[in-house]
DNA sequence: ATAATCAAAAATCTCGAGAAAAACTGTTGA
DNA sequence: TCAACAGTTTTTCTCGAGATTTTTGATTAT
């Protein structure tokens, strides 16, 4: 078999970009994402262009489409910016994440079937292998670590019927990673989010719904207090 | 008083547009919702920017604008089309805006002060007078009516300091107000709506959040029987 | 020194034409 | 009758230049 899971979201971008546009989009996330433009810099076309190799028009559309994600925000005519963050913006981020995730997960723990229950169980594996190599200290582990960090939320609320919610949900996890990417580089030895993972896995396979979501709920306000003790100038 | 409320959405979208592909965007979502161009339907450039006055380009734009709203999709490079509608898909609408609603109306009833509570009265009024100009049958009084209601279920999430529930509210408003269009056109005579918005009124009033988001839940789903008894051509 | 005014410069927004891709149609062969 | 193929037509995607708006900088007057 190769690959279990079977993403259908509402904007698909699972595979490759067919598109300049969407290409560029992609690179300008990922800039976004993490920090190379920093939060309420100004995107100028006109200098972005020559650096991401397209023409004024095609990289406009890039950004139209970052205005979707909320991470680049349009001001009438007076172009483009990157999305500022700050404290206030991140924890409502996270709380409506909250709300979100545990609604699908609940849901899905009501829902999923074998498959389901497999998924959980591979996407943990592979997690808790890169957070194995991550104390190892190798170099782009932090990167792989990301990935399937973000494929494991992913698969526990996958058996959640409502495209919307997983849509949302999807938004809101690029808003916070670019939170994380901050945190994490005052403190990059993540604290010890394996045996969270690991209760969420036993009380999802258990179809304990109540248990499962309360501990999720612990998890991603954890994130909070991280961010939360940054320097006050991180956060612009 | 000029307006009590003032907007200060994720995407504002109170004053006017600023830029030609912003104009455009708005006539075409408004033709969209209100089903001029079905759903399903392919946008060709080439026609529309015939119909909506403007370039291609800035045609493109727009409609980029509305994947961000899920009124149309863009599928690869072969070009747009108005998002397609199913039972299924209102279904999640309608349960995903109980959840975002309730969950600010909750929060707006825990922290509205008292310009609140005289928002909420006055859009209630406002919304009354409508109804009863739509009983007597005016014209044009169908449109007056959606905007007061949508003015309505504004304002009384209004105190909810969450901007991404807000955010996310105000799109899935947007998408149920096309499948609300569909029925109403059959069913032309709403139900009664008015002793639910008293209902509403009163327990937020009375500061009662756990009787409030219950008839708000009713309310909501309530419109999910509607639009399920259209004739099942109605949804594609 | 501060504020207001006006001109120059930079950036954005808009447009139409050319290149690339997809859809269509008619023909040929089994 | 059906399937496969190739040429034609349509549509989308991309680009650079011109028009409009915003921003910057200098000058002048209070």
């Amino acid at each position: 078999m190769n690959d279990l899971v079977s993403s259908t979201d509402l904007a698909s971008e699972a595979d490759e970009p067919k598109t300049l546009a969407e290409a560029a989009y992609r690179q300008l996330r990922r800039d976004i994402i993490e920090g190379v433009h920093r939060p309420g810099e100004k995107l100028r076309v006109e200098h972005l262009k020559d650096q991401y190799e397209v023409g004024a028009g095609t990289l406009r559309e890039a950004l139209q489409l970052l205005v979707t994600d909320a991470l680049v925000v349009a001001q009438g005519q007076r172009g483009f910016r990157v999305a500022p963050i700050s404290l206030d913006d991140f924890e409502d981020i996270t709380r409506t994440r909250v709300l979100l995730e545990t609604s699908a997960l609940q849901q899905s723990i009501e829902l999923g079937d074998d498959t389901w229950e497999a998924n959980v169980v591979a996407a943990f594996h592979m997690l808790s292998r890169a957070e194995e190599k991550l104390v190892e200290g190798a170099k782009g582990t932090r990167e792989e670590w990301e990935l399937r960090n973000r494929a494991f939320h992913e698969v526990l609320i996958s058996a959640c019927p409502s495209r919307w919610i997983r849509h949302f949900q999807n938004i809101l996890y690029h808003q916070s990673e670019r939170y994380r990417r901050l945190s994490l580089f005052r403190q990059p030895i993540p604290r010890d989010v394996h045996a969270e993972h690991q209760a969420i896995v036993d009380a999802a396979l258990a179809r304990n719904s109540a248990e499962a979501t309360r501990i999720l709920s612990d998890h991603i306000l954890r994130t909070l207090d991280a961010v939360r003790q940054l320097p006050a100038d991180f956060i612009n």
